[in-house]
RNA sequence: GCAACCGUAGUCUAACGGAUAGAACACAGGACUCCGACUCCUGCGAUGUGGGUUCGAUUCCCGCCGGUUGCACCA
């Protein structure tokens, strides 16, 4: 359905062209005197000047033109120019009930023009541990790509696996030292390679250190490992088989992570299985005559005219020929254009990698790898940083593991809820779980990606303020009333939502209707933090309302249907928000 | 050195060029203690600095100060 701002400025807009202004003056917004009115309209005073006139004039006219209305309650015309108006309760009450007919969107239209779009959020390393850095990435990733469903694109996540290079070679080598028996190194070995992998999980994360460590240190050690990365890479059967291993019982780990997490990939490719694009497409660089040498590597200039300042040449080989990762990331969007022919493609890194990823993308685009049209969009978000504002660390300087930091939010959660009730241990584990998910999130995703933020556990798990708690408290105390208003033998069937009958009321309904434009706008900015602050202050109108309005008290059977109704649709907006941004609501915390 | 990003109450954050810069935490008061640890109200308090554009600037432009980050064979 329409946004009711866009309903508004039609009329307002009409209102300016009956008294004979350009139709571009009519543009409503939200007030931002919600002690004066509503809505307002500054169109007056931008004409002023167009047409030579007080501003005051030109809106006393269309003030006058406007009243009586039925859509207004109020149309007012302020000092040096302002429209100022309030809706009509009842008109109000209209809208509200075609958004709580559309049980499924609430009013929210889906794009016209659905695009392919994928999002490239994940980027964690085989055989290692999911740390915090990679937290970010999969939190707004994940917001980004249900934000883009809900708004009708198709999204298409990608993970990206960092699957490819020396660190393969490390575990190999390693691997090679403690258990040379295994017919992965026979080199003779023609038969099939078993299905059972030789190491575990734990095993693998422990391999790869100590092999890193070595290679750091002994130099034959390091020699070995690049010769067996190169095997690898030239298809040695038994190393190929070997990778194979260390993939599923890698992938295994991280999917049961990043479930902890809600987080999902629709594609679990690797930078492994851009590997074979790359000859053709190095080759078409030289016969298109964008690659040339420089310096003993080959790059592709991408510099231009308008740059502030030098950006140096895309290198596409190393002097040595070897790929690297700039060769990976293009040769990714190789296969991305080929099997998905996306319209979009958003990388959701880390903010320092731009300028890496300035290069890539003029790369792309230069040699043709993308459409004319094809948009390639970087959104860098900032570092998460402790409480001393420097980048998060454990207590002994490390970096700290993801799961140890989910861990560490359940415990604290757990607490809480067990201090502050008698719960079954299994549901409070449960809702502790659901509860900190909720505080993590909203802790990251209420900022703006870009900058970086403070990681205060404290303040994110706090049941008071703009936090992940407050906004399931919020939707948890509304289960309740339902509830209990259910349980009383009410149903809600042929209840309506009435117009409002206080200022609260009121207040929380306007909050309502502004769901679909909220939503709409968040996508376009690829900006995750608007749900937020969308759902902070409906959840506040709502406890205001609540405050004032006795629910399950109220007497006269009919008013109090239309509070459920209201409540009903507020619980049903808050909880698809909260599905956007990746997290839920328990039925009790 | 060059460049980019950022500087908003004590802390943490928001604001298509529009009215009195909006919240949260903390702090000081108060209401309720009833629909599940709450919730609500009142107060306190901020645009780093100097210019410019504009009727109007946190927002756009320039200088300065401060912080972060990045500047080809790592990913």
């Amino acid at each position: 359905m329409k946004k009711i701002l866009d309903l508004i400025s039609n009329e307002v807009t009409s209102a300016f062209v009956a008294c004979g202004y350009d139709e571009k003056y009519g543009k409503v917004t939200l007030s931002n005197r919600p002690d004066l009115c509503e809505y307002q309209c500054n169109g007056a005073m931008a004409a002023a000047k167009e047409y030579k006139k007080a501003p005051f004039m030109i809106a006393d006219e269309v003030a006058e033109k406007l009243t009586g209305n039925s859509m207004f309650s109020s149309v007012e015309s302020v000092k040096p120019g302002f429209l100022n108006f309030k809706l009509d309760s009842g008109y109000l009450a209209e809208y509200l009930k075609e958004m709580q007919a559309d049980t499924e969107r609430f009013g929210c239209e889906k794009t016209e023009n659905p695009k392919t779009i994928m999002i490239d959020y994940g980027g964690p390393n085989v055989a290692k541990p999911l740390h915090v850095g990679h937290l970010r990435s999969a939190i707004i990733g994940e917001s980004i790509k249900r934000m883009g469903k809900f708004m009708g694109h198709n999204m298409i996540g990608d993970v990206h696996l960092g699957d490819w290079g020396l660190q393969m070679g490390l575990i190999i080598t390693e691997l090679k030292l403690r258990k040379p028996e295994l017919v992965y190194f026979d080199e003779s070995y023609t038969g099939e390679y078993p299905t059972e992998a030789p190491f575990t999980i734990s095993e693998l994360e422990e391999i790869y250190p100590t092999a890193s460590g070595k290679s750091k240190e002994d130099t034959a050690y390091k020699e070995a490992a690049m010769q067996a990365t190169f095997e690898l890479q030239n298809g040695r059967k038994g190393y190929q088989a070997l990778l194979s291993h260390i993939l599923n019982v890698s992938v295994t780990d991280l999917k049961k992570n990043y479930e902890n997490l809600n987080v999902s990939f629709e594609l679990w490719k690797g930078e492994s299985d851009a590997q074979p694009y790359i000859p053709d497409m190095v080759q078409k660089m030289k016969d298109d005559g964008h690659a040339y040498i420089s310096e003993g590597a080959l790059v592709v200039d991408v510099k231009e005219e308008t740059d502030t300042k030098e950006i140096p040449p895309c290198m596409i080989l190393k002097s040595d020929g070897a790929s690297l990762y700039n060769t990976t990331d293009l040769a990714t969007i190789v296969w991305r254009m080929q099997d998905y022919n996306p319209d979009e493609i958003i990388y959701v890194v880390d903010k320092r990698q731009e300028l890496y990823f300035t290069q890539v993308f003029r790369c792309a685009r230069k040699t043709g790898l993308v459409n004319e049209d094809t948009k390639l969009e970087f959104l860098g978000f900032g570092t998460m940083n402790g409480k001393d504002g420097k980048p998060f660390k454990t207590r002994e300087g490390g970096v700290m593991r993801l799961e140890h930091l989910v861990s560490e939010i359940n415990e604290e959660m757990y607490k809480k809820i067990t201090d502050n009730h008698t719960m079954e241990e299994a549901e409070a584990r449960e809702t502790a779980k659901v509860v900190a998910l909720s505080a993590i999130k909203y802790g990251d995703l209420s900022n703006q990606a870009s900058k970086d933020y403070i990681f205060d556990v404290e303040r994110f798990t706090s049941f008071e303020g703009n936090t992940g708690p407050y906004i399931l408290y919020t939707i948890v105390r509304m289960k309740s009333i339902l509830a209990k208003y259910k349980a009383a033998g009410n149903t809600v069937e042929n209840a309506q939502i009435l117009p409002a009958k206080s200022e609260s009321e009121k207040a929380l309904m306007l909050e309502l209707t502004r769901f679909n434009a909220a939503m709409e706008n968040a996508f376009a900015e690829i900006a995750p933090h608007k749900v937020c602050a969308y759902i902070y202050d409906l959840a506040n109108a709502f406890n205001h309302f609540y405050h004032e309005t006795k629910i399950l008290a109220e007497e006269d059977a009919k008013v109090q249907a239309g509070y459920i109704c209201l409540l009903e649709l507020t619980k049903g907006i808050l909880e698809k928000c909260i599905d956007v941004l990746g997290f839920s609501a328990p039925e009790r915390m």
